[in-house]
DNA sequence: TAGGCCATCTGGTCCT
DNA sequence: AGGACCAGATGGCCTA
């Protein structure tokens, strides 16, 4: 029995029953999910789901599209008071750099997924298992860390 | 159909 | 000034 079979089996199982380790359908893994595909979609995906093209002119135009919409009105009602005697600094920014701005985020979050698929790769799951949410990535990672440490503590 | 998960947009704040 | 980071909002997809 190697670590990773050894550590699925006394530890986990309440961890297991959460991230539904019976499904065996598997989709999420095998087929890239395809939101936002209305006409200028900013994404192309491959095999695995990921996306890439972050930069197209695509990504430029659906999110002028969407920023005339329904976004509009998150400027003005969420924005919290200011906490520290500062007075705030009002930052104007043009359309331009509204999009670039969006490009950043989208290249962050896809860097910060990628982060989490290396995650993912190190926590031991089945092998039919149904892929890893974030969170449960997260927590099962934790679980793992603590055992591990277990194991060195014991030795 | 409701709920979970995720991608994306957006504005505010922090930092360089 | 501008990039990074963050959290809220929103809508799409998938599953029970």
């Amino acid at each position: 029995m190697d670590v990773q079979t050894s550590f699925l089996c006394p530890a986990m199982f309440d961890l297991v029953s959460e991230a539904n380790f019976m499904d065996t359908q598997n989709k999420s893994i095998l087929a890239p999910k395809e939101t936002h595909g209305a006409p200028g979609s900013y994404r192309s995906t491959e095999c695995n789901g990921r996306y890439q093209d972050l930069t197209s002119v695509h990504a430029v135009d659906i999110s002028s599209a969407r920023s005339n919409g329904f976004c509009a009105l998150s400027s003005t009602s969420t924005s919290p008071p200011a906490i520290s005697g500062k007075p705030k600094r009002k930052r104007v920014i043009s359309g331009v750099q509204r999009q670039a701005a969006n490009i950043r985020e989208r290249k962050r979050m896809f860097s910060l997924n990628e982060a989490f698929d290396l995650l993912r790769r190190k926590v031991p799951t089945f092998a039919y298992e149904k892929r890893l949410s974030r969170i449960e990535t997260l927590r099962l990672a934790m679980v793992y860390i603590d055992f591990m440490k277990e194991i060195l503590n014991n030795d």
